[in-house]
DNA sequence: CGTACTATTGACGCAGATCAAGTTCCGTGG
DNA sequence: CCACGGAACTTGATCTGCGTCAATAGTACG
C-alpha cells in the first residue's frame, strides 16, 4: 500500500522501513506546496529558513558573487530533503532556487525530527541520505578541481541519470535534463560556450542523444571509462540485509535506539 | 572543570552544554590512538571503517583517479569527528589519511550515536558541526569552482585561520599549515608549480608573510576582499543565546526531545 | 510577430598546465 | 659534525584548455 513516491523509493533502496514508518512520513508531508521555476526557497544567508521535501522538479543551491560570477554548489532532484538540519539549527544556508516547478512539501523541522528520532528506520534513513548527499558533493569537488570539462559533463549525466533512476524518474536510458547549458556551466564551473562545445563533442562521439530536455546515454560503459566512474560513492545499494541481523555491527544497531536514559 | 580541547572548545562556540554532557562526551573519547603522519586512517571504498575524533593534528579525505590525479575534497582540523555516520550505515568512505602525526579518539559509532541521542545538547552539537561540515564543503566547490588560483589560495588561508582560531590552534594574526605545495595543489585543484607562483605573489602583495611551516595573514581586510570572503558558512555564533529561550523555536526545541514515545 | 531567453559558431587571449632544470631543506647515518 | 639522498621548493620557457568577445540563429511565449 505504500506508494512509490520518489522519496519511498529511495529510502527504502537503503533501509528498510516497516508500515508504521511509512505512514508516519507520508503524515510529515501532508503540507504540500507547489511554486513556479525560479522562485527563491531560502535566500542567501537566511538563518530562519523553511524546510522541504521535493516531492517532484528540481531545485538547486548556489553562491553568487559580487562580480555575477555564480556557482551552483548542488543540485536537489525529487526525493530530496532540502535545508533540515539547518532549519532546525537557525543555522544560515547559501541561496536555494526552484530550478522548475516544483511540488513540496513544506516541512516543520523540529516536529520533523522528533517524529524521525523516534523511529531507527526513519532515522537511519534520514542519516542515509544526508550522508550520501555529502558523497555527492565531495565527488563534485573532486569533479570540478581534477576533471576535465568533457569529463565533468561525462560524469554529471551519468550521476544524474542514476539518481533519477532510483526514483523512478529515469528510463532505460534516458532522462529529462531541465538544466540549460548556463545552469550546467554554474554547476560544472565553466562557461556556458564552452559546455556547449563539450556537449557537441559528447554527440559527435556518440555517447549521447539529445532530444528536447531529454539526455539519452548510449553506451554506460563508455561513461564509466571516461569520467572515471565509481558509483560507490552514490550507495545504491541496501545497507542492512536481513540475513546480517545477527552480526555484531546489526546488534550494536539495536542497541543504539533504546532510546530512553540507561 | 572541562578541559579545552578543540573538541569541547568547537561544539561549546555553538551549543551550550551540560556538565553531564561533557563527562559523556569525554566518556566517549576514552579510546586514543597515536597515528604517524601518512597512515590511513580509511582505505578507499571500505565500507566498515572506523570512526574518529581528531585529538591533535591533521588529516584530510581525497580522491586518486586512475592516471593519478588527486583530489584532497575535505580537511579535517583537530576537534572534527571522522567518518561516523558512515562508519554507522556502513557505507563506502572515500580514502582518509593522516596528514601529520595525529591523535586519535577511536570511537565505535552505534556507541557514539546512542549516547549523543540521550541529549539534546550533544545532539545538535553533534548536527551542527555536521552541517556546518557541508557547508564548509559547499564553498569549497564555489572555490574550485568559480575563485581564479589566487583568490582560492586566499580565501583557504582565511578559512583555516579561522577554523584553527575557533578551536585554539591559531595566534592572533598567525597559523602552522603543515601542508607542502603539492597538497595545497591537491586541494585548491591546482599544480603544485602554480601554487608556488601564487603564494609568491601574496608575499609580494603583502598579505602573507611565511615562516617554516607557519602561515602569518597580515591584513584579514584585505584577505576577506580578495577572495569575496564571506564568514557565515562557518557559524561561528552561539546558535541558542539563553534569552531567547522562551521564544517559539526554542520551544520547539524542547519539544524535539522528548524522546519517549508520545 | 516581437521580445527575450537560449543555443551556436568563430576568432582570439590568457590563466594555469606542462616540461625541464636547478636549488634548498632536512633527516639519517657514518 | 659533515655528507649524502630524497623530498620540497623555485624558476623559466612553452603550450593549451577554456574563457572572452562578438555576432547570428533558434525557440517560446504573450
Amino acid at each position: 500500500m505504500a506508494m512509490e513516491t520518489p522519496l519511498h523509493r529511495k529510502l527504502t533502496s537503503a533501509i528498510e522501513l516497516t508500515e508504521a514508518d511509512v505512514t508516519a512520513l507520508e503524515g510529515l508531508l501532508s503540507n504540500r506546496v507547489s511554486l513556479q521555476a525560479g522562485t527563491m526557497l531560502i535566500s542567501d544567508g537566511q538563518a530562519d529558513g523553511d524546510a522541504y521535501v521535493l516531492l517532484a522538479g528540481w531545485a538547486y543551491r548556489f553562491r553568487v558573487f559580487e562580480d555575477g560570477r555564480r556557482q551552483i554548489s548542488r543540485l536537489f532532484l525529487p526525493g530530496d530533503f532540502i535545508g533540515l538540519n539547518a532549519s532546525l539549527l537557525g543555522m544560515p544556508e547559501q541561496a536555494i532556487a526552484a530550478l522548475t516547478d516544483v511540488q513540496l512539501a513544506k516541512v516543520d523541522a523540529p516536529i520533523f525530527f522528533r517524529r524521525i528520532l523516534q523511529s531507527s528506520g526513519l532515522w537511519l534513513a534520514f542519516l542515509w541520505s544526508d550522508t550520501r548527499d555529502r558523497f555527492i558533493t565531495e565527488e563534485r569537488v573532486a569533479s570540478i578541481g581534477r576533471r576535465s570539462a568533457y569529463e565533468r559533463l561525462a560524469h554529471t549525466f551519468l550521476e544524474l541519470y542514476l539518481r533519477l533512476e532510483l526514483v523512478g524518474q529515469a528510463t532505460a536510458d534516458a532522462f529529462t535534463l531541465p538544466l540549460t547549458q548556463e545552469h550546467l556551466a554554474d554547476l560544472l564551473g565553466l562557461t556556458s560556450i564552452h559546455v556547449n562545445r563539450m556537449l557537441h563533442r559528447l554527440k559527435d562521439d556518440g555517447l549521447i542523444a539529445v532530444e528536447t530536455r531529454t539526455i539519452r546515454l548510449l553506451s554506460r560503459e563508455r561513461f564509466m571509462k571516461i569520467a572515471d566512474f565509481d558509483p560507490k560513492y552514490l550507495v545504491h545499494r541496501r545497507l542492512l540485509p536481513p540475513d546480517l541481523l545477527e552480526s555484531r555491527r546489526i546488534r550494536h544497531f539495536a542497541d543504539a535506539f533504546r532510546l530512553k536514559d540507561d
